[in-house]
DNA sequence: CGCCTGTATGTGCACGGGGCAGATATACAG
DNA sequence: CTGTATATCTGCCCCGTGCACATACAGGCG
């Protein structure tokens, strides 16, 4: 929530809730699912690909991804080969595109809720309240 | 997430984050705006509406009833006309209608993320593991 | 050389929403 | 009198996240 827009009607925006919205994760799995990446990049397509500018914290995208390796989600393996500091190669396991499955099922009875919730308010939209 | 919907192929339903998803706020204030209720009452239509036959904890909701009150997004009266406990009745304010409208912004923004996640998905779906 | 910037990974701390368990009270049925 | 449905509320803890900060390597510049 409060991923950047402005107010609406003066009304401070809500801001609860984290930003990448729980779904983390599934982000990872999926730009994993892309392609073998690193923390840093996955971090700057992150903030690309998920439609708000707002790239998510590091700390949490770095411990997400150490997570996943103990649990067998993702492997890594150090990379050296380029300048600069090395960096940490991530793949998604046979393990992690299973579950990225089970997330993109997840994700889009999600999205139907968030549907009902839109339905349900345009319904409601304008009517003087009760 | 995780509800009741059985694993995918095994993998155990992932489970992390709030089974409300963050929106409690929106949707009790989407059903206030429906009609002036309950606490008891808003858990069973929270269950029932969206989607997944979970009703939310009571505490949950109440606590949160109780904080959008300070907050002057509605306001409550003591209900004792029908037998049974005394009910705390809720109604939305001009303020929860307009923070309202802003979650209504923010529900669709979401959404859009959510598509845009399942859409890649779809992309890369049956691909190998790079 | 010293300094800054960009790349890259990581830790400690604290906040906040929400789940779980349990306490309390009223009415009514058996 | 005990049990069940209705109804509200509190305490405690978990967990994901954000924020701040630390560390380290490489290259450019004066």
């Amino acid at each position: 929530m409060c991923v950047g827009e402005e107010d609406v009607q003066g009304v401070p925006c809500s801001c609860r809730g984290p930003r990448h919205e729980g779904f983390l994760e599934a982000w990872l799995l999926l730009l994993l699912k892309g392609s073998p990446s690193h923390g840093y990049e996955l971090l700057e397509r992150l903030g690309q690909v998920t439609g708000h500018g707002v790239a998510p914290d590091p700390g949490t995208v770095y411990r997400n991804l150490r997570r996943m390796e103990d649990e067998g989600l993702v492997t890594s393996n150090w990379d050296f080969s380029d300048a600069g500091p090395p960096r940490r190669l991530y793949r998604l396991t046979e393990q992690g595109e299973e579950l990225l499955q089970a997330w993109a099922a997840e994700v889009e009875n999600y999205r139907s809720r968030l549907d009902r919730f839109l339905s349900i308010y345009s319904e409601l939209r304008g009517r003087p309240r009760a």
